[in-house]
Formats: C-alpha cells, sequence, structure tokens
DNA sequence: CAAATCTACTTTGTCCGACAAACTGATAAA
DNA sequence: TTTATCAGTTTGTCGGACAAAGTAGATTTG
C-alpha cells in the first residue's frame, strides 16, 4: 500500500520548458484570449525572473505549436493555432513513418465522404458559392496541370468546411496535403485526366446544392477512384510517400 | 506579363529559423535518419558560423515539432515524431477553436467505424492479443472509473492500430484524446456505464475475432451511441470542449 | 585481471552584457 | 496635410562566462 508522501515531486524541467508551460497554461485554460497581447521580452524576463534568453527558448516552443505569433510588429500575443499549419507537422510525421499511398487512399476515402455527407447536409449559400467559383477558376486553368492541383486541393478543403465540423476537417487535412503533390503528376500524365478531375467537382458541387447525398457520396467516391486509376499508371499503391513530398508542402508554408 | 526578375527574393528569416530548417531539410529528405545523432551544439555553431543562443532557439523549433531529441545523455538525435505527442498540439487547438462535443461525435463515429472495417480486416494474432489484454484489465478495473476511461481509451487505440492504416490511426487521434476525460464522466455517473462499456469492447473484439465485419460496426456504432446518450444526461452535445479538458491531456504528456 | 574510484574534459542549461536593425510615437519642417 | 527627423523600445544576434551533469580515461583496489 503506498504511503502517503512527505513531499511533492520536485520538478526537474528545464526552465525555459516552465516559462513555456507556464505561458501555455495561460492561453489553453482560457485565461489569456486569442489575440491578447503577451508581454514584451523584458517584461517576461522580470514576471519569471529569468535571462532573456532562456524566455526567447521557451518563446520559440510556443510559437512552433502555434499558441503564440508576433503581430506586425513583432510583438508577441496568443493565437488560434491554425489547422493546416498543425497538419503540416503531421504531414510530415507521415512522410517519415513512410506510410503507403494505399494507407493515404483508404483514410481519404473515408474522410472525404464524411466531408461530402455532412456538407450536403449544412453547406450554406456562401460555402456553395465558394465552392462554385472554385469550379470556375478550375475550368479557367484546366490546361495548367499546376494551377488545377491547387485548384482541387482547394476545393476539397471547401466542402469539409462546408461539413461544419471542424474535427473532421482537421482529420482530413494531413492526408490532404500529401495528396497535393500526386493530383498534379497525375493530371499532367493522363488523358482526360483534368477534365474528368473538373467534371467530378461539378457533379459533387450540383449534389451538394440540391442536397442529393447519394450522389455527393457517389461522386466523391468516383473522383478518389480516378485518383487511384490514374496514380497506379504512375506508380504502385504500396509505395511510400517519398521524402521529397515534403518539400512541396515546406515550399506551401513557406509562402 | 511578369518580367523575368533580376534579384532573387531576398531570404529575410531569421537565423534560427534557417538553422531549424537547414536540419529539417535534412531529416526530412532522409538525408539523416531517425536515430542518427546530430552534433552538439557547439558544433552546430562552428557548421552554421551562428551564436550558440541561436542555434539553441533553432533547436528548441525542431524539438517541439518532434523532429529532434535528446537521447540519456542530452545529446541531440534525429526522431520519428510520435503520434500521440504531435496530436496534443491538436487535441489543444480543437478546445482553443472551442468545437462542440456534436462535432467530436460525428467525427469520432466516421473514424472509428473506419477504423473497426479495418481491423476486422486485417487484425493480426498480436492485435487480438493485446486487444484481449486490454479487455482483461477493464473487467479487473470496472470499478474504477478512472481507470476504465484510461482502458476504454487504449481499446480504441489498440482498435486503430489494428487497422494498420497509420493514416487513420492518427487522423483519429486528437478526437481521441478529446473523448477520454468525458468517458470517465459518464462512467461515473450513469448506472450500467462501465459495464455496457465493457460489454461492447467484448462484442466489437469477438467481431475482429470472427472477422465479421457488419458487427464490428454494429458493436462500434452502439458504443458510440451509449457514450451519447450518457454524455447527454450530463449535458448539452452543442457545449464546447472546455479548456480545463486539456489540463488533463497535459498531464498525461508529461507524464 | 576485473571492478570500483577518481579525475580531467565535454556538453548542456543558464546567465550577463552588448549592439545593430527595425519599429514606435512624437515632433519639426515643407 | 504630408513628409522628414529623431529619440526611445524591442527584437535578433553576438561574445563570453559558469555550474551541474555526463563521459572517458587513468588509477587504485580487491
Amino acid at each position: 500500500m503506498p504511503v502517503s508522501p512527505l513531499f511533492r515531486r520536485i520538478d526537474v524541467a528545464p526552465a525555459y520548458q516552465k516559462v513555456a508551460d507556464a505561458i501555455e497554461r495561460e492561453i489553453v485554460s482560457g485565461r489569456i484570449k486569442p489575440g491578447d497581447p503577451i508581454g514584451t521580452e523584458l517584461e517576461l524576463v522580470r514576471q519569471f525572473g529569468v535571462n532573456r534568453s532562456t524566455v526567447r527558448e521557451g518563446i520559440r516552443v510556443l510559437e512552433e505549436g502555434g499558441l503564440l505569433r508576433r503581430d506586425s510588429s513583432r510583438r508577441l500575443q496568443a493565437c488560434l493555432p491554425r489547422y493546416n499549419k498543425l497538419a503540416t507537422r503531421l504531414s510530415r510525421a507521415l512522410v517519415l513513418h513512410e506510410v503507403t499511398f494505399r494507407e493515404l487512399f483508404e483514410a481519404s476515402m473515408t474522410l472525404e465522404v464524411a466531408s461530402t455527407e455532412c456538407a450536403v447536409e449544412r453547406a450554406t449559400e456562401e460555402d456553395i458559392a465558394e465552392l462554385a467559383d472554385n469550379l470556375a477558376r478550375s475550368e479557367r486553368v484546366i490546361g495548367d496541370a499546376a494551377a488545377l492541383a491547387e485548384c482541387d486541393a482547394d476545393f476539397h478543403m471547401l466542402v469539409a468546411k462546408a461539413s461544419h465540423n471542424r474535427v473532421l476537417q482537421l482529420a482530413r487535412e494531413p492526408a490532404a496535403q500529401l495528396f497535393f503533390p500526386t493530383t498534379e503528376m497525375i493530371v499532367s500524365h493522363v488523358a482526360q485526366g483534368a477534365s474528368r478531375l473538373v467534371e467530378a467537382h461539378r457533379h459533387l458541387l450540383e449534389a451538394i446544392q440540391r442536397r442529393d447525398k447519394a450522389a455527393g457520396v457517389q461522386w466523391t467516391r468516383r473522383h478518389l477512384q480516378d485518383w487511384r486509376r490514374g496514380f497506379e499508371r504512375i506508380a504502385s499503391l504500396d509505395r511510400s510517400v517519398e521524402h521529397m513530398y515534403m518539400e512541396h508542402a515546406q515550399a506551401v508554408r513557406h509562402k
């Protein structure tokens, strides 16, 4: 039977970590709201009683975690972590774990279909307008593989947004980020790839407008199956997502 | 028409960021493999030609991103980011975005069902043994709400693992982390909550063993519906996931 | 000879002080 | 009213410093 301890566990975390944790607690608990200014570095130095270098190391941790950002004048403020920034970390992890395109495809089939189902139920006029806008743009850039791939990624992101389920939105993001580069490859290598892509988007949008769930699901599936067939003409589904992929993701992130 | 530029864009990223990016590139590209040692701080100082404080800030960024860790002797080495560590960031983001339990429930319904379907197809003997082990433990701690909630979280994590789809595994993790604390509440507030939970696990495991997909899906749904009914006795599904939740997640993370 | 101990060196975590560049806000000039 | 100037902050970076912890090789001990 455990004896009730005389002493509390000594906290041996390094000082910069404690600084980060202290600020994190304030933000996550809601006592500091997104947009609120954290003090200047010098103020934090005074409050925590540690050196500025130490404070700065703590700040880096929080910046990377998306809880802190610097505004236009580089002053610190709390912020709401953006999904796609966090998802980049996850995509990176998936690459390093060498997941296969098969896993990516399988998971996306589930996630995108679920997004579509929710979007069909709940898309607002604005959501539909944004999707229509995207579709129009796709049609204009149908000859440009890179631009079309970007439209495709945006389109599905907009569908997920129209689902009005942020958990779903976040869950699909990492996989979606890894899809993106392949779409460009497929569109430029497979004849009719581009036109089939745009056609699928058109039908999907119509299904959402008509609140026709069955059609929405059907076109989402067909669209993904198209991707799969296109991909298999280029490479095996059991290939792992290559390291080089991340270079694209990085370029996007730093833009 | 854009004129071809005379000068390349000047890279204005701060030095610590460039240090982080340089190391990140080496790891993500695969030139440095997980487990490989990065040099000491002093070596990095020499290689990059910047001050040690600058190097250290860069290191913090990568540590937080899960790409770098310090081994037993605190030397730096590349590493494979662990899903659940990264997922903690995401859970935090979901809390800050004040997602509702309804969103959580809806997304989990999709994700957990998909996990089950894959697990039914692909679970190995080992996966099943781990699940059986977990079930046995659940039965032993059926009176202890906190321990049972932990078992529940583990059980579903094991099912996801048995899906042998790491994208799915990662996608469900953030939502799962937020479920955890509610399970404890429900089990301790709702009569028969605990026994129904264990019963659902038992049937789910049997379904996986028999490779009976329909039964697996059915019991997963039923199990989640149970959660929902239990939760609605305590609070509204449209309540947002509270800030206080993260304190639990933090405790787990620092363990 | 093997095991334990000691010692010199390295590395990390932290601190101090410093300075240029960028930004702020206010004042002076056109 | 707009532009230019200027002093004060704040950030990003630097150099050097030191204690604590870890490492490895030399030394003592059994």
